[in-house]
DNA sequence: CTGAAAGCGCTAACAA
DNA sequence: TTGTTAGCGCTTTCAG
């Protein structure tokens, strides 16, 4: 079978099975009301066909596509350094896998991209959207509302507690405000006095939400002892090296994630502090492939980045079956937030 | 625009401009043989109506899809430590975009998922097919090949020199042997004479590849200098222990990737040799994310990932374009080798 | 240069 | 239970 041949249609099977298109439509999609005998002979004439349904066809009349895009709206090359997205990818792949979907994945890389995306997602390509890492002046909430698609994002968006009008959004996110007071109480409890924060890119409300659970416990912590990151491993350089210009003092860190931890404990060595001894440093993710390979290992707050992928398809996918109008129950509340958890490894 | 509401077709647009449905198709589609003042009420009622043409109807007659299917067919969770697909993600995405292509991603976790990527490339539903992290034992390229769907795969497939018949295989690879020979090269030059190589996972050409460049260097080096490694830290960690124990006097180490090295490494601190004094360490890939975070950074073989990417997606494209029968300039040869460059850092 | 008309392959009423 | 018959929205000859 080589070439471009044309694939077998409805109607060859039909004809070679002696029923009607109707009949092998039936019995290709499920094969309810078609008695036993024929829907035989019909799954067999598909099999020597090698009869494949057409896609585009079928989404013609169905209005279906059985396909999500999945919209990673990350400017910076962050995306691509931070195993962050690839779990989430993995997650939702089997999910999607599991329902039979297919993943479009579009990446954007600044503004221009962003009319694309929203004009591809009014096209009526797909029947849902996941949306990640959305940035606080990011229009793409916007043009994915107006595109009428069913849609949950993650991470919570930006936009305060709900989107533009009044429908809230669906979104998944973890703890972050509970995991990080988790990471600085640690620090506390290890009687640690001096403890400064290197934030996130503060245009994403996760890493606000981190500095909000700092605060939390840290309430009366000089401002000097907030430096901000970008969520990079040279952000964490950065600002590690200021904090320890502003503080030379510091005994512990609370980094916004793992990678600005990473680039902490580096500029640590540099300077010859001892970590834990000196500082102790605690990072956020758990992403193994950093966490574990660090020197000395980093102390965390776990999240499951794979899970969060999953069950975001997974209310995706309930919100398509039900119709746009329809809250499932998990969903009803708007957010789902998962709990994350401390953990202990060296460095703090 | 709330809701499900269903999209302005062609014909609406038709109306309101007061032309016929060809007219307003051949204005969307480049608007070739349109007199300017019909054409630009044309534009106007495309823009008031907010048309966007439906993908399935237009796929249904011209049986052109604008997608590719990218299929990274990993079994392990490397993809996902792996900043290296994540990179030749962006590669493909960039250049997909700008042919205004869209990217579906097939992830596959293991042999029952092969069968659902044949299905789904056979089905028609993409223009071409990016096929990535073959196994020697792989399926995936006769369910391919059957699908007769226009592919170009990421790294040399393992079939030999060629696919089943004769049909020459598209491929965008790097110069892994030419990159190991160079690497190992330094290290003799460096005067060392107890080299080792950590491998790759040996089902995949790119570790085969890599060792035969480290043999053709050291070509009388005794079987224990060689160990297995599978391109993960912890392979790496796990071959750096057996090395140890073989060849306590090893003074350089070839890794097969970063990540390995990046594992073995850490062994070597453990055991309180130094790098690159004790023992020097090269990489490959020069993934940055790794390379420059590990102590010492590594000196390692660079690729250029994300060309790779944007290569491959390239000589699909023509390809597509181009009808399946006419390989274009860069493709005639079969494969497309790019060059390595050594990087070095302090590791050695 | 523009319009009319014929499908692309499939599903979904509706009849039989 | 099965077949018949309309389209889904678009492109593309073919006339005019």
């Amino acid at each position: 079978m080589t070439g471009t041949a044309s694939r077998p249609t409805l109607e060859a099977v039909a004809e070679r099975a002696g029923v009607s298109r109707a009949t092998v439509s039936r019995v290709v999609n499920g094969g309810d009301g078609v008695r036993e005998p024929l829907a035989e002979r019909v799954r067999r004439a598909v099999e020597e066909l090698g009869y494949v349904p057409n896609q585009a066809a079928r989404s013609l009349v169905t209005r279906r596509h059985d396909a999500v895009a999945v919209v990673i709206a990350e400017p910076e090359t962050r995306v691509f350094a931070d195993p962050f997205f690839a779990l989430q990818l993995r997650g939702i792949s089997k999910e999607l896998t599991a329902h039979d979907s297919q993943l479009v994945l579009l990446l954007t890389e600044g503004r221009d991209d962003h009319a694309r995306v929203g004009r591809y997602l009014a096209g009526g390509h797909v029947d849902g959207a996941l949306v990640f890492s959305l940035h606080l002046d990011d229009p793409l909430p916007g043009l994915i509302h107006g595109a009428g698609v069913p849609t949950v994002f993650g991470g919570r968006p930006g936009w305060g507690d709900g989107p533009p009008d009044a429908v809230p959004a669906v979104y998944v996110d973890c703890d972050n405000r509970g995991g990080a007071r988790e990471a600085v109480r640690h620090l506390v409890g290890l009687g640690r006095t001096r403890i400064a924060h290197i934030t996130g890119a503060l245009d994403q409300t996760s890493a606000v939400d981190r500095l909000d659970g700092f605060r939390d416990v840290m309430a009366d912590a000089g401002p000097e002892l907030v430096v901000e990151g970008d969520f990079t491993p040279a952000g964490g350089e950065r600002a590690m090296r200021e904090l320890l210009e502003r503080r030379p003092d510091v005994d512990a860190v609370f980094a916004a994630n793992d990678l600005t931890a990473a680039g902490a404990l580096r500029v640590l060595r540099e300077h010859g502090r001892r970590v834990p001894e000196d500082v102790a440093v605690i990072g956020f993710d758990d992403m193994l492939a950093v966490a574990e390979q660090t020197d000395p290992p980093l102390t965390t707050v776990r999240q499951d980045i794979e899970g969060m992928g999953r069950l975001m398809a997974r209310l995706l996918l309930r919100r398509i079956d039900g119709g746009v109008a329809e809250p499932g129950p998990e969903d009803s509340s708007g957010g789902v937030v998962l709990p994350t958890a401390l953990v202990r490894r060296a460095s703090a």
